[in-house]
DNA sequence: AAACGGTTCAACCGCACTTTG
DNA sequence: ACAAAGTGCGGTTGAACCGTT
């Protein structure tokens, strides 16, 4: 694929904007009702600048719904949770953030949240305890990361399913409505059913190999568990009476590696189960940051 | 007041992915 | 099916700012 021309190779302008160049922007995509092609939009707009650089200008910092000012304790707290989940996918956050950008997010992550987790003694990329996160060599610890995160986005999930469920009017003897202060299971439940959950439903739908939960659900009998063989049923939607039993299946796949062929890994889950998950799923259910000041 | 070092954040860079013809 | 164009994304940079000496 042919790389287009850089901007300092067409003789184009750099650096900080100009308010005058931001009013030439902003007045140019509001009289098109729209931004249109970023690339010949420099062109059409009168600006010195290539469309990349307008780009990032507008979605960045002109953009009219952008939230400006400092990030709230909620906010915060929410970054923490989902770069927990999400690790290091800034947009993805940035989505479930209304008003603020990757951008600011990144920054955010980088000059204060990443020293303050340090400062408590957690790892801001595994977000586990720094002593247990440095268990493994650092090469074993870093390629387990990405089944961290999805170990703990699954995890996190079905908490959030198991405890929609226990509100849901199936489980409510007293059919008392359902409580209306949300909580962060909320969270996990809106992200799964949002585009960025879309691409972990993708892989996890392709290791629900039926074969092997078959196999495995007997292994768990023998092992004691309490899973009974109505759990082979539907795995993307989760009746809410399975989802005890789902959960128990799930957690049992994510953390023996059920359909991974390589054995060899098993381990870095059953690290991360005891750690990881518990710092994930203690979080506080309000705006407390105390655990982290 | 000046020098210095640390911090912040807007902007850039380059790669990867998606769309289009 | 392929290549080019367009766009999105995450990592990095550097100027501006701020606090300290």
């Amino acid at each position: 694929m042919g790389r287009t021309p850089c901007c300092d190779k067409m003789g184009l302008k750099k650096g900080p904007w100009t308010s005058e160049e931001d009013e030439v922007l902003v007045s140019y995509i509001k009289k098109n009702g729209g931004h249109g092609s970023w690339r010949s939009l420099p062109k059409l707009a009168g600006l010195l600048r290539c469309g990349k650089s307008c780009r990032l200008r507008w979605t960045n910092y002109l953009r009219p719904d952008i939230k400006r000012g400092p990030f709230k304790p909620d906010e915060e707290k929410l970054v923490i949770q989902l770069h927990a989940i999400l690790g290091n996918r800034w947009a993805a956050i940035a989505s479930q953030l209304p008003g603020r950008t990757d951008n600011e997010i990144k920054n955010l992550w980088n000059t204060h949240l990443k020293k303050r987790l340090i400062s408590k003694g957690i790892d801001p990329q595994t977000h586990e305890p720094i002593s247990s996160s440095h268990y493994y060599p650092i090469s074993k610890s870093n390629s387990s990361i990405a089944t961290r995160h999805m170990a703990q986005w699954e995890s996190a999930r079905l908490e959030a399913e198991a405890r929609l469920s226990k509100d849901s009017p199936l489980f409510n003897n007293n059919n008392t409505p359902l409580a209306s202060n949300k909580s962060d299971s909320d969270y996990f439940l809106k992200i799964w059913n949002s585009d960025v959950g879309e691409s972990f439903r993708v892989v996890r739908k392709s290791d629900e190999d039926d074969d092997d939960k078959t196999r495995c659900i007997s292994s768990m009998s023998q092992e004691g568990s309490s899973c009974n063989n109505n759990k082979c049923g539907s795995v993307s939607a989760t009746p809410a009476s399975n989802v005890k039993e789902d959960f128990e299946w799930r957690n049992y796949k994510l953390f023996n590696h059920v359909g991974c062929d390589d054995s060899s890994s098993s381990n870095d889950l059953e690290d991360s189960s005891d750690t990881a998950l518990q710092l994930l799923l203690d979080f506080p259910s309000n705006n407390d940051m105390s655990f982290l000041e």
